[in-house]
DNA sequence: AGGGTTTCTGTAAAGGATTACACAGTGAAT
DNA sequence: ATTCACTGTGTAATCCTTTACAGAAACCCT
């Protein structure tokens, strides 16, 4: 620890310079083959590792992205982190992830990372930018920090963004719901002022109305994502005093508590009222009934996302990917 | 992020040295009020931030530590985190989280971190660590770097380890099920060489013979923790002569898969037979019939853990904390 | 007023790596 | 034999902060 081994040490046993060390790990095909054997022997020897914070302070760049996150407990996130850091491995970038909590000033001393040397560039799956970075962005818009939105869409499309169009799978949701001779479908949607929230909304609105219904068949409660959130909402309906036939949920987990709460209540799912979520996390399998949902592909969502930020980096050779895979699928189960 | 401001365009602002400036930041008091404002004038007016990899080579060390995990997708991990993070980010420490994926190899990449100057220490959530730096420990116990162990211990005791007492919770949850009357019990295990399996298969063992069953009342399933190997045993379950009249499972996500597939194939929980998870994840609470399992206080085992990795650091005042809190506790819901 | 503290600030040396530039050596071509 | 091109290596500057040390200024005391 404190009695380091620098290039120093490595340079003066294998008898050549420190800038010979460095060619010999970074390029060794520009450095003579007997060098290249005497400065490897040293590094062995030694055991030596390069520093660093000494290689990005003199590289000005900190080979690592920074990846933000607002609920890492949250197992909708996990798989397209696995994608990110899959790409990003490849690139030889460390991958740097934050869990937000949903809480504007984290996320604002995350993004910090950002200008202080931490972190290259962002992944943002959190759906949120803070004040201070959007006008450096609007300040200099060819040459700001190099940020990729995931999943959550921001605002104002001020940066690139990769993810599947939740309008149009919100609306392919509860078209399988109206399929299936369901009316009055409620909506257990997200918190409010967050962009899936809204888009999702939107999408079942779109549905609705274009199914010919009127507006006393729609029905929207308010949810935050939460598992206590989806059993909150049982108590809702079931105080309803006309109950729905459907409820769309926006995100599993929410769907997943709802209908535990309302079997545990003596509803049944899907008899007495079919139940969908968004998402298809593991546990919508083992739900029971096992849950009908929406696909999202996560993996893919994520190695598309890093390869995008990449691209905007200048890093390897990667070129802007072609987005067009990334489609939602339903996956029809037993609860509606 | 080119045109980095650095604490130089700073102190020419302020009209004093960067020496000035760096104290300013770092002890406000030991400056006179008139040299702090005209310092923290010239901070805000350049939007000055300071350059992460200059004071970390600086200072010889890396304000971050790390936490390597098994796997991320498993929830029963997210919320150490989060109380590590609580505890880390009050020293002001930044909390590197990597996903081990279990591989030995990604492990070893990770644990260099500890040597290339990338974090302190590190906080290892997955009971392994590499042969190489088992080594250095043994040829330098003095001064080798921080390493705590959580949740899972390493073989040899090699590192401070803070978790629950496996082989205790054990027993107790199968003492559950022998006081319900159940005699011949299952426990579907996780996956071979891991400690948690084998300390549960103990426990799980002695209470069998505490209890005066004899040895043909046990009976081992080996699964990996995942959902899907808690699926995969209710074949083996069903096709059973013999069948149990309850299932230990080594972890929430098997029970959870494993009810699921029972439920399935017409197998009642826990009418025909009794199901005990271990863990207490949030989906367990929305299980059909809601899971009983072990409780272990997650965030509170995050926290202990930080701190004794803090303490070890000799940062901030932490003092190596009381384990002794550190309690399973029964949850005693439907499924058993 | 003079000496002794104390308080504040500046100078300059690290910290460990990368890399532009220059130089030496080799071999080929004329 | 001289020039040229090329290859491989070394020198030294640079990245940005922190901090030991020393010097200056202010204050207190007798």
């Amino acid at each position: 620890m404190n009695n380091r081994v620098t290039i120093i040490d490595v340079s003066n046993i294998a008898g050549v310079s420190t800038a010979t060390v460095s060619r010999t790990l970074h390029n060794p095909n520009v450095v003579t083959a007997k060098t290249r054997k005497a400065v490897m022997n040293a590094v062995h020897q030694t055991g030596y590792t390069q520093n660093t914070a000494a290689q990005n302070l003199r590289q000005q760049r900190a080979n690592a992205i920074l990846v933000l996150v607002p609920d890492i407990s949250n197992t909708f996130f996990s798989e397209i982190l696995s994608g990110i850091e899959h790409v990003a491995s490849q690139a030889n970038l460390t991958t740097l992830i934050a869990d937000t909590l949903n809480d504007a000033h984290r996320t604002e001393n995350f993004t910090r990372y950002l200008f202080n040397g931490r972190a290259d560039g962002a992944l943002l799956l959190n759906g949120y930018l803070p004040d201070s970075i959007v006008e450096t962005i609007r300040n200099s818009p060819q040459n700001h920090p190099a940020i990729v939105s995931v999943s959550e869409a921001l605002d104002d499309q001020i940066v690139p963004h990769i993810g599947i169009d939740n309008i149009q799978a919100t609306q392919m949701a509860v078209e399988h719901l109206l399929a299936k001779g369901h009316r009055f479908i409620t909506h257990l949607s997200g918190p409010a002022g967050n962009i899936l929230t809204s888009d999702r909304i939107k999408g079942y609105r779109n549905a609705m109305v274009a199914s010919g219904l009127n507006d006393s068949d729609q029905h929207l409660i308010q949810g935050d994502f939460s598992i206590a959130s989806g059993e909150a909402a049982a108590n809702d309906i079931i105080a309803m005093e006309r109950r729905p036939d459907a409820v769309f949920c926006s995100n599993d987990a929410m769907a997943i508590g709802l209908i535990s709460a309302l079997v545990n209540r003596g509803v049944a799912v899907p008899n007495d009222i079919a139940v969908m979520g968004f998402d298809d996390i593991e546990f919508a399998r083992t739900c029971i009934p096992p849950l009908t949902t929406i696909h999202q592909p996560r993996r893919r969502i994520g190695e598309m996302a890093a390869k995008t930020l990449l691209a905007q980096l200048g890093i390897g050779d990667f070129e802007m990917p072609d987005t067009s895979s990334l489609q939602a699928t339903l996956v029809e189960r037993d609860s509606a």
